[in-house]
DNA sequence: CGGATCGAGTTGACATGTCAACAAAGGTGC
DNA sequence: GCACCTTTGTTGACATGTCAACTCGATCCG
C-alpha cells in the first residue's frame, strides 16, 4: 500500500514537474519528445508508423494526428513505404533532430535534479530491477492499445 | 540511465493494464478513481473544490468540467459554502461512495497481480523508500498546476 | 462605508486523445 | 484471376484537458 500510493504519488509530482520543465526549455511536450526520441534512436531515423504506434502504445488512429501536427510544425515528414503501398514511413527531419538534440540536455539535468540526485546508488539499482521485475509481464500479453483489439 | 528509462517504461505499461482494468470492471476512468477515492478519504465525504484540486494538482478548472460531466452521472453533487458566498463544497453521493468500494476490490486485485505481486519485499520497502525521498521536493515549490500561475 | 484588488469557481475556445468507420492495398485459397 | 478476409493508415465525431476571460463574493485599506 505504502508502495503504490508513493508510487502513484511520484508518478504525478515527478512527471508534472519533468514534462513542466520540457515545455519550458525546449517547447516540445512529453509525447512530442517521445516520438522523437523514438525516432532518433533507429538508423535511418524511420519507422513504420504501426512499429512506432507499437512500441509507445498508442493507437494508430493517436499517433496519425499526432504526427499530422508535428508534421506541421516540420519535425517530421511521411514517406511512402517501397514495399508496402499503404504506406507510411515515418521521417525525423533535420528540424525535428535539431529540437531533440537541444532538447536532451535539459531534459537530462531536469531528470537529474528531481529525481536521480534524490536517490542512492542502491536505490536506483534496485529500482532497475523493479522495472526488470514488472515490464516485462506486460510487454508481451495485451501488445495493442483497446481501440485495435476486437 | 537505465533506471530512468526502467521508470518511464514501467509507468506506461503498468498505468496503461490497470487503467484498463480499472474502466472494465467497474466503468471508471484513473481520473474519475482518483476523484472518488480523494473525496471518500475525507470526513463526510466532502472537500472544497480548491482544496481538491490542489492536492490532485490539477487545475480548477479541468477539475470543474470533470466535476460537471461526474454529476451528471449521479456520482457526485456540489454543496454551496456556508462560510464562503463563492461556494463549492464537492460531496460524494451514495452512487458515488457505493461505486468506489465496488471497484476498490477489483482495483487493488489489479495493483498486486501486475505489480506487487512481482516484487520482493525488499524491493517495496526500497520502491517506498524512493517516493518518500523523491515526493517532498517536489511537494511544496511548484504547488499550483501551470493554468493557475501567473 | 466605498473603491480597488484578490480569490473561487465557471465558462468557452481550442488542443489533444479515443473510438468506430472507412478506403485502399496485401494476403490466401480456389 | 478473383472472391474473401486482414492489415494499414486516415478521418470525423465526440470525450477530455488546457488556457484565458469572466462573474461575483471576500478582503484590504483609505
Amino acid at each position: 500500500m505504502r508502495a503504490w500510493l508513493g508510487y502513484r504519488r511520484m508518478r504525478l509530482l515527478l512527471d508534472l514537474q519533468v514534462s513542466r520543465d520540457l515545455a519550458e526549455s525546449s517547447g516540445l511536450s512529453d509525447a512530442d519528445y517521445d516520438v522523437l526520441s523514438n525516432l532518433s534512436d533507429t538508423d535511418g531515423h524511420r519507422l513504420r508508423l504501426t512499429e512506432l504506434s507499437a512500441h509507445m502504445r498508442w493507437s494508430r488512429s493517436r499517433l496519425s494526428h499526432h504526427l499530422t501536427r508535428m508534421q506541421q510544425r516540420g519535425l517530421i515528414t511521411r514517406e511512402e513505404c517501397p514495399s508496402d503501398g499503404r504506406g507510411a514511413v515515418i521521417l525525423l527531419t533535420d528540424a525535428g533532430w535539431e529540437a531533440i538534440r537541444a532538447a536532451a540536455g535539459h531534459h537530462v539535468e531536469s531528470v537529474r535534479r528531481h529525481f536521480i540526485d534524490r536517490l542512492t546508488d542502491e536505490q536506483i539499482r534496485v529500482l532497475g530491477d523493479i522495472a526488470d521485475a514488472v515490464v516485462p509481464h506486460l510487454d508481451d500479453v495485451p501488445s495493442r492499445p483497446a481501440a485495435d483489439r476486437r
